[in-house]
DNA sequence: TTTATGTATTAAGGATATATTAAGGCTTGG
DNA sequence: CCAAGCCTTAATATATCCTTAATACATAAA
C-alpha cells in the first residue's frame, strides 16, 4: 500500500489543525496529493488556484461554514468544479441533507476511521475518471472524459442532455429504457419536466446520428441498438 | 400497510449502520424479508448463501465497493444472479451509468425516501416474478428487459399487447388460459375490452410464430404447447 | 342435415403514444 | 449587451397499435 500513484489534487479545509494533520497524514501516506487551508476563505482562493478534484470541506467552521462554501463554490463559473465531500458529525443527520442541497457529493462522519477514508477517497476519485463507451459493432465510442461522441469516425459534440441520454441507452445496448427510468438517470427522481421532453431530446439524436440507433418501443420505452 | 407477504430474501449491503438501519427498518416494516452485510466480502458471503432475490449495495464502501461486489456478482456462475439495486449519493451523476455497466438493474438515490423505496423494492421484485422465459423444446425465448422475442433463433419485436399475451400463456407451457384469466391479467380486472380481442392478438401471434405453438381449446381457452 | 355455439379472419376506424416543429425563456460566451 | 445555443413546452401531425364489427368457418349436438 502507499505506492500507488495518484495525480489529483485533494484539498482539506478545516479549522482545527489536528483534523488536518490526521486526515493529511493517512491520505499521504497511501501517496494521495493533499493541500490544506484552514478556513472558508483560504479554502476557495486555493480551490481556484490548485483545481483540486476532490475537496474535503468540515461543516462546521467559524467565518464561514461548509454549506456556505460548498454554495459559493458551485455557482462560481470559473471553479473547475471539484467533488465535494463534507464532514459531519455523526449526530448531525439533517446537515447532511442540507449539505446535498448545498451541492455536496458526498459526506465523511467523524469519528473518521483511516481505512474508510482511504477507500472513500480513492472510490471517488475513481469514479471521476470513468470508463468510456465503446460499441464495436456500431462503431461508437462515447469519450465521457471529453465529452464528445465519435460515430463511424466522425465526431460529434453533444449538449449536455443529448449526451447524456445517448449514454444512457448506449450503457446496455438492446435494453428497453422506459420513460421513468429515462426521467430518473438524466433529470433526478423529483422529475419536474413533462415527457414530451425526452422525445425532442431523442429527436435531436436521431438527427445526428441517423434514425437507425435508437428504437422506440411503443408504450414500452426506447432502446439503443447495435445494427 | 405491512401486512403484505413476501417471500423472497433481501440482502443490504452498506458499511453504515445508520442506513442499513435506515433500510431495513423501512422495509421490514412493509413485511420484507431483510438481511445484512457490513461490507462487501461479507456481502458477497451472505449472496452465496441466502440466494437472495433482491441485493441492494452502497456504492461506496470500504475495502470493495459496490462496482466491485457487482462485478464480482456477475461473474460467478455458482450464484444464482439477484437483481442488484445501487446506492449512490445525488451528485455522482453517472456513476449510475457506470453501475449499469457494471451489472446493476437500477439505483437508488441518497438521500432515500421510505416512500420511493418500498414502491421500487416492490416493483423490482415484482419484476422478477416474471423472468425471462426460456424454453428449449419449442426453442423459445422471451426477453423482458430487451422486449423482445426469440425463436428458433429469429428475433422478433411484437406490439405490447401481443407481448405480454405470449409471454402469459409462455410462462405455463400446456396450461390451459381461459378468457377471464387473459382478460384479467393483461388487461386488468376492470376488463373493458370485448372477448374477441383475444382472438385477434391470437391470430396476430400465429401469423408471427407460426401456427404450432398457440393451440385453442375450444370453450375452455388458449395454451403454449411444446411441439 | 341442420342448428347452435364458439372461434377465425379481415378490414376499418378509433385510440393512444410518439414524432415533429416552432417558439420562448435561460444561460453562456464573446 | 448581444448572439448563439440549449432546454423545455405546447401545438399539431403521424404512426402504430388496439379494438370492434361483420362475416366465415369449424365442431358438436339435435
Amino acid at each position: 500500500m502507499g505506492n500507488e500513484i495518484h495525480n489529483k489534487e485533494i484539498l482539506l479545509i478545516d479549522d482545527e489543525e489536528d483534523v488536518l494533520e490526521f486526515l493529511s497524514y493517512n491520505l499521504r501516506k497511501e501517496g494521495f496529493r493533499v493541500h490544506l487551508a484552514h478556513n472558508g476563505l483560504e479554502g476557495i482562493k486555493k480551490i481556484k488556484e490548485l483545481q483540486p478534484t476532490l475537496v474535503i470541506l468540515d461543516l462546521m467552521m467559524p467565518e464561514m461554514d461548509g454549506i456556505e462554501v460548498c454554495q459559493t463554490v458551485r455557482s462560481d463559473i470559473s471553479i473547475l468544479q471539484p467533488i465535494i465531500t463534507l464532514l459531519t458529525s455523526r449526530a448531525e443527520d439533517y446537515s447532511q441533507i442540507a449539505g446535498l442541497d448545498a451541492g455536496a457529493d458526498d459526506y465523511l462522519t467523524k469519528p473518521i476511521r483511516p481505512r474508510l477514508l482511504v477507500s472513500k477517497v480513492g472510490s471517488l476519485l475513481r469514479r471521476n475518471e470513468r470508463e468510456n463507451i465503446i460499441s464495436r459493432s456500431t462503431n461508437l465510442i462515447i469519450d465521457r472524459e471529453r465529452f464528445i461522441v465519435i460515430l463511424e469516425n466522425e465526431e460529434l459534440t453533444l449538449p449536455k442532455k443529448e449526451f447524456e441520454l445517448l449514454e444512457l441507452l448506449a450503457s446496455k445496448p438492446g435494453r428497453v429504457f422506459n420513460r421513468e427510468q429515462i426521467l430518473s438517470t438524466i433529470w433526478g427522481d423529483s422529475a419536474i419536466v413533462g415527457e414530451r421532453t425526452i422525445d425532442v431530446h431523442v429527436r435531436k439524436l436521431r438527427e445526428k446520428l441517423g434514425n437507425d440507433y435508437i428504437r422506440t418501443i411503443k408504450g414500452v420505452g426506447y432502446t439503443y441498438h447495435e445494427k
